[in-house]
DNA sequence: AAATAAGCGAGACGGTACGTCGCGTCTTTAT
DNA sequence: ATAAAGACGCGACGTACCGTCTCGCTTATTT
């Protein structure tokens, strides 16, 4: 989001603090009623009870505040040990798809990776509020299963980076096309199969 | 596209034949230049060098412009024989990044799945245009690995169709994911390692 | 106002004749309702029942628009003969206090100077449609007068225009700061006192 | 302008003496190089080194400053005795004429009665704070005149009165709109034979 | 000295209007 | 019937000021 500098006692009046929140939800609830080509700023900052100019203030365009808004979504994603790599990543894949099955996150995370492929600033705002923190998901999951045995050592830390990418981009598109290109759900069904291709490979004996 | 009764002789001037080209070409040409957001209608008929109202009478809206300029561009996509699944794997993908590097596809395709999550004619214009023919490519890459002997046939008809479906979000999705969210290209190194995965799986020993 | 190459059938769409007139009414009723400060072009348009691009597709702003609107009040002035030169002096000096009596005047008027003093185009708009139609009046009446033999002919052209403008001042401007500054009513008295002095001077014997 | 108990020392933290000044100041400053409708209490508070709160503090709005900034301007206004009543009124016009060709006086003073036509609080602080300290110029003028022989003295004093505001509109509206209206210069030709016939009448031989 | 009270700078706030832009439709003349 | 041209109603944009409201701080008078 926006940043200042932290502890200084700046002069003028301070940014109300209940105004980001509300701006923020406003804008989910915009998302899911209007989708993203809809939704106006004039209505997310009447939804919000807020000026008009008190939104530009804080966010200088439609993007930026989808961005932060569908960012939080993202949050809650987290790694349970499961006690099998397997387990581990139907269960994240689940939550993920949980995630981008509400209409908030449909609309407003494809129109904001639309946009970026324009607007390297953008793009670079997506990368730090949503994408590194989900790879540091695939992270967890691959350490965890390094300790249980199912997954040898990294040797090469190079190629072990590569590798975290190339997991990172197969299981986030897999599910993300899934969802809002196929348009059809990520059940359990479609995620045992999956889990099943990323773990064993096509040509396994199933 | 749109359609006519098809050979009447119809009375008035007849449409102009080079204008559905040219306002094509325009549109990939603005898409190009301005990304999906900042294209216009008047700006493409003005490159066009058409009217508003002639682009009006082919086309009801941007979404659907964009839609048969940006699929016309996966119509080179094909599988030729190179001898292995991988080598065929491999060789598809890469044309697949190829098409997903030109900025034309970049924002125009995602900017066309993007409305389409809160337009189901328009998804079903994506489906026919673009998915399903790729779709194809699946098909035909199973059926020449299971005559190779790298397959084995299919029992389960059912089961058969979720798998083509599994496959194609895994291998479209990841290829899209790593250009246009990661933003990092799809090379050769990248592309083989997504093969090593998908065939053999995580496990299996590199 | 706006004017175009005259008789040249241009191509496209003709503007709309009667939103013109909708127009400039709309303003006249809006600047009696609301004056000159609170007076919006969106409530112009709105009244009128045009769009407010329409409106700035015909004027570039506030005061092109009231120049014009107060413009068509005056000219309805004209210089009936009453007989002698006093009469006809009384005569048009309260036609133009009737003017200057209804409120869209009032305020329109003075607004739109107030803004030429710093706009020289304004200003010339401003002499090209009010002021210098208002001094052709006076050029009239002197000659009647001259032909009564009240005045006698002139012999200076350069003296007789220096003339013309300071009769012209200096009744406009009675006419004017009796309205507006003192705010008091141009009523038969005044006009009789304003036009012993004019045509006998202060020294005269009453 | 505001105005307090005269000398009750109150408690709390006195007015700044400076800011007032600083302020007309500074809308005078404004003034001149924006005009009326340019002219922002913002920028005005800016050039004065002073807090927006302030200004509100002390004038209730834009009008209210802008009449007392102005107002000022109109203290040096003086009517040495020349010797006679022609003289006279050419040095008051050419002092009046030489307020006007100032700028800050063009702008404000026309913007300030616009306002006026519309508010009646405005009008009369108008009153109080310009006109009538000039029309004492125009008794002071008439009484030396009576005193010298040059005018009758007075007998009705209710048509005295009426005199004196037909003379005060005759002349201020004249210098008025010869600077604003038809703006052009007030220079020592033009004021001669404006006195010419204020004094004598049109239809004296000249 | 401490408490109280107002003034002051800064700047965020809810509003309103601005002038512009793009949409998709409509109206004109010319093919 | 289509084409080019362009005006039209509409609605959102992002900006500028308005006049108000907190803030933290300063400067007085009153206890």
């Amino acid at each position: 989001m926006q940043s200042r500098s932290p502890s200084a006692a700046r002069p003028g009046r301070p940014r109300s603090a209940t105004a980001d929140a509300a701006i923020l939800a406003a804008t989910r609830e915009a998302l899911v009623e209007l989708g993203w080509s809809k939704l106006t700023l004039g209505d997310v900052a009447t939804r919000a009870g807020v000026a008009k100019t008190t939104l530009y203030r804080r966010w200088s365009g439609k993007n930026e505040l989808v961005v932060d808004a569908v960012a939080e979504l993202f949050d809650e994603l987290c790694l349970p040990d499961r006690g099998s790599l397997a387990a581990d990543i139907e269960g994240v894949v689940l939550q993920f798809a949980a995630i981008l099955a509400r209409p908030e996150a449909r609309g407003g995370l494809m129109a904001v990776v639309t946009e970026a492929t324009r607007d390297d600033a953008l793009r670079a705002r997506i990368r730090a509020s949503i994408v590194d923190r989900q790879k540091g998901l695939v992270l967890q999951g691959r350490s965890r299963a390094q300790q249980r045995g199912e997954l040898p050592p990294e040797t090469d830390p190079e190629e072990s980076a590569r590798t975290v990418d190339l997991i990172f981009d197969m299981v986030a598109g897999a599910v993300v096309h899934r969802t809002l290109v196929s348009g059809r759900p990520v059940d359990e069904e479609w995620v045992r199969g999956f889990t099943q291709i990323l773990l064993r490979g096509l040509t396994a004996p199933s």
